[in-house]
DNA sequence: GACATTTGACCTCG
DNA sequence: CGAGGTCAAATGTC
């Protein structure tokens, strides 16, 4: 079942914005392209060349953010072979998908470490549009709460391989940090994210469309030696980046090389596979707003721009 | 009974 | 060798 914007959004201010952001993107994709150019014949770093590359970035991840929300058939504009995320190209591989043969049973704990890399999307800490099944739960040093540990239910059906981990920040108990390994390649989704509006206005679309930072870019904190181990698994990072097809994104970059977020802690209803917060179940409605207004999130960007797809 | 969660065991990696 | 990640039997829930 396809996503839909909920009627209350108005599809002129959908578009509106949309086509903002992606003349910005297209301009600043332009200059980027000419001092892509100029970098490779300094061969100098794209980033030192250009700091504002990670508004470049911001920018693209929120034009695909709403690409991924809002269905690009009905967007006349959208370069439709643009690859934004795995989201995206999940869609588009759905068709030729084949249910994968569940995968032999392996020898108790025999399985291969994973890559470190990980993404992330805005979500609710537990309902991200997916149905995760808890398969584990580990104390971490120096980490007050234990670490959960989730994966797609459909990973033996359909041999999904997304996990997610979901740990309670400990100096800030209203948030959560969920890490995304892997992306989702099975093609069933729960079911189509909920937006419920709380703004007495509903025409205002801003927990969609702000394409505000959370924070200020540091840009001291920029890596400049990118290694090409860490370039591809931030290329990787990037398209494999989960798939909600209904959730807004929103980066930040503070310098790390991590690629998480943090999600304030909101009682919401709960699945069957719903987590515990101090042990207590907790149950309620979700509000995307409160999330969205006060969602942290870490990404590193350093050299991403350069796999960005150029108009 | 089917499915989800818990939890100790086991494995890999740094 | 310890930390972190996963497995799978046991247990819980509907």
């Amino acid at each position: 079942m396809e996503f839909s914007w909920p009627e209350s959004f108005p599809s002129s201010q959908i578009h509106e914005a949309f086509d903002q952001e992606l003349i910005h993107y297209q301009q600043l994709s332009d200059t980027l392209s000419e001092l892509s150019c100029m970098s490779q014949n300094n061969q100098g770093d794209l980033a030192t060349s250009y700091s504002g590359s990670n508004h470049t970035s911001e920018m693209y991840a929120n034009a695909c953010s709403i690409m991924g929300n809002y269905n690009v058939n009905n967007v006349p504009h959208i370069h439709k072979n643009t690859t934004c995320s795995s989201n995206s190209i999940d869609r588009l591989d759905d068709k030729n998908m084949v249910k994968t043969v569940k995968p032999a049973k392996k020898k108790r704990g025999c399985y291969t470490r994973k890559s470190s890399w990980t993404s992330s999307n805005i979500t609710s800490w537990t309902d991200d549009g997916y149905a995760w099944r808890k398969y584990g739960q580990k104390e971490i040093q120096n980490a007050k709460h234990k670490r959960n540990y989730y994966r797609c239910i459909y990973k033996f059906d359909q041999g999904c391989k997304a996990t997610k981990q979901v740990q309670k920040i400990e100096d800030d108990p209203t948030n959560f940090k969920i890490t995304y390994h892997q992306y989702h390649t099975c093609k069933n989704f729960l079911r189509p994210r909920q937006i419920i509006l709380d703004s007495p206005d509903v025409n205002d679309t801003s927990i969609l469309l702000s394409f505000e930072s959370n924070r200020l870019i540091d840009n001291k904190k920029l890596d400049h030696k990118s290694t090409p181990k860490k370039e591809k698994e931030q290329q990787e990072c990037f398209s494999s980046l989960p798939l909600s097809n209904n959730q807004p994104l929103r980066f930040d970059y503070n310098g790390s090389h991590d690629f998480t977020k943090l999600v304030p802690f909101e009682p919401v209803s709960l699945t069957s596979s719903g987590l515990e917060h101090d042990g207590s179940i907790f149950s309620g409605v979700s509000s995307p707003i409160y999330e969205i207004e006060n969602i942290l999130e870490t990404i590193d960007f350093n050299g991403f721009p350069i796999h960005f797809p150029l108009y």
